[in-house]
RNA sequence: GGAGGCAUCGCCUAGCCCGGUCUAUGGCGCCGCACUGCUAAUGCGGUUUGGGUCUCAAGCCCAUCGAGGGUUCAAAUCCCUCUGCCUCCGCCA
């Protein structure tokens, strides 16, 4: 949620920032009409609710007056007075309940328009949908397969040729879309998890195991509940959903909480596995394990003074960096259009690792700055001297499983179908130098 | 799954039986001031969170005693539902 005072003093802000995403941006006068509503509706019940307690007030006193009333005559005095009391309130009774129910009412009508308006753009992202995204950088060479004489397999041909991938059984148990990894793959993710857990201790981020399932108030807290909703599991018999991600049960971690300003900033490095029902994806990325409804992952996440959100944002990206550096694997950096952003980024940079057989980048990590926007929904504080105010959150990708051994088998494959192993991953295989064929 | 107990403004705690000066008690912690070579001790004052009003601040008003309903002129207090924690029983590992 955004700021409600943007929308009081410069409504045009989030008008601009709502067209910018190519999304509705009339939402913003019915919000701008709504919130003059609620406030009048407030400032209505609170007037009658304030009558009411002062009549209250006189009530309890008359009662004790008269029971230890002297004489018939005052006793008459204050039973006609309270009398009197008891008429008025009863009246004002009916009216302060209508007061709140309809301050009440607007309040929900209220919420329900935030709820549908996403966060306010960075103005540096670039403009536009999917597509329109900037490169930011280039790193490392793709190689030349055709000069080194190599017909390059696909991660899925070489992942079965090790032994280590095995989506046919997936299909077979679960459906299209899962897989399994067996053996070297298994043992693979395992050293991708060490890596990536000690890089991120190394960094003094706090390792956390956390829940994959979650309540209403987490999913729609971190604004998965809007467009995203979709690709979202719900398990309706116990109202709960199944999370796309740790930067969820994350994010809501300190939800509800006011978090000492001198203690900021938090990091901490979740693992857990992830699902996603990949709904409007249909003939997408069907092959191999690119695009799974279950994986595994480690991401980061972040809790920050808001003025310190975009250096944080810097950070995270090095540190996302750093891993896929380590991996040894061709990528680019880009900053993700407004259009692409999701509803809780303000910003978005999302590494994308060369994939061979498809002779282009595909997304490996994403790191979003969603400034204050889940801090306000999850209603998470930071007590800065005299004042609390919200604070900021980021999240970021260490290592998503599936992409990171795709990247990994197609890169660094073998004329033979061998897969070598570079060497930050060889202390967790071993000392292991490469995967080779089975028989 | 069954039975019972508990939930109060950072922590602990009084209040609930018997509704109304509850504007929620006291202690600890914390902040400010005073006193004092310094520190400590002591004294005084302050210390939930959210919203509204207001140019700002101050002030004032409203809400907030786990959450949501209900009864009542009036609810921390009475009733119902839910959530969490604890104890016991059953079941499973």
């Amino acid at each position: 949620m955004i700021d409600p005072l943007v929308l009081r003093t410069d409504p045009d802000r989030i008008r601009e920032s709502q067209r910018r995403r190519g999304e509705n941006v009339e939402l913003v006068d019915e919000l701008v009409a709504a919130d003059i509503a609620k406030r009048q509706a407030q400032t209505a019940f609170d007037e009658l609710r304030s009558e009411q307690k002062g009549l209250g007030k006189r009530i309890g006193p008359l009662q004790g007056a008269l029971k230890k009333a002297g004489t018939d005559e005052a006793r008459q005095d204050a039973q006609t007075e309270l009398d009197s009391l008891m008429t008025q309130a009863q009246a004002l009774s009916d009216r302060v309940k209508e007061a709140e129910r309809s301050a009440a009412a607007a309040g929900d009508v209220v919420d329900a328009l935030w709820l549908q308006v996403s966060n306010l753009v960075n103005l540096e992202s670039p403009i536009g949908g999917e597509e329109d995204f900037t490169v930011l950088e280039e790193v490392g060479t793709p190689r030349d397969f055709e000069a080194e004489g190599i017909e390059a397999r696909d991660h899925l041909e070489l992942g079965e040729l090790l032994g280590a991938i095995d989506v046919e059984r997936g299909a077979k148990v679960s459906g299209s879309r899962f897989f399994y990894l067996t053996g070297p793959g298994a043992l693979l993710e395992f050293a991708l998890l060490n890596l990536a857990m000690q890089q991120a201790v190394e960094h003094g981020l706090v390792p956390m195991i956390t829940p994959s399932l979650v309540l209403p108030s987490a999913m729609e807290g971190t604004g998965f509940l809007g467009q995203a909703a979709e690709n979202v599991y719900r398990i309706e018999q116990d109202d709960m959903y199944l999370v796309g991600t740790s930067e969820v049960p994350l994010a809501g971690y300190h939800s509800d909480e006011i978090i000492d300003g001198d203690r900021l900033p938090l990091r901490y490095a979740g693992w857990s596995s992830c699902y996603r029902r990949e709904a409007g994806s249909y003939g997408k990325d069907t092959r191999g394990i690119i695009r799974v409804h279950q994986f595994d992952k480690v991401e980061m996440f972040v809790f920050c003074r808001p003025e310190d959100a975009e250096a944080e944002h810097a950070q995270l990206l090095a540190w996302e960096r750093e891993f896929v550096d380590a991996l040894e694997i061709p990528y680019r950096v880009i900053d993700v259009a407004t259009g692409d952003l999701g509803s809780s980024a303000a910003r978005k940079f999302d590494i994308e690792a060369w994939v061979p057989t498809q002779g282009t980048y595909r997304e490996i990590t994403s790191t979003s700055n969603t400034t204050e926007f889940q801090a306000r929904r999850l209603r998470i504080r930071m007590r800065d001297g005299e004042q609390t105010r919200p604070l900021a959150t980021l999240n970021g990708t260490l290592c998503a499983m599936p992409r990171v051994i795709v990247a990994l088998l197609e890169n660094h494959q073998q004329a033979d179908g061998s897969v070598a192993i570079p060497a930050a991953l060889r202390p967790f295989l071993g000392g292991r130098s490469a995967f080779t064929p089975v028989q």
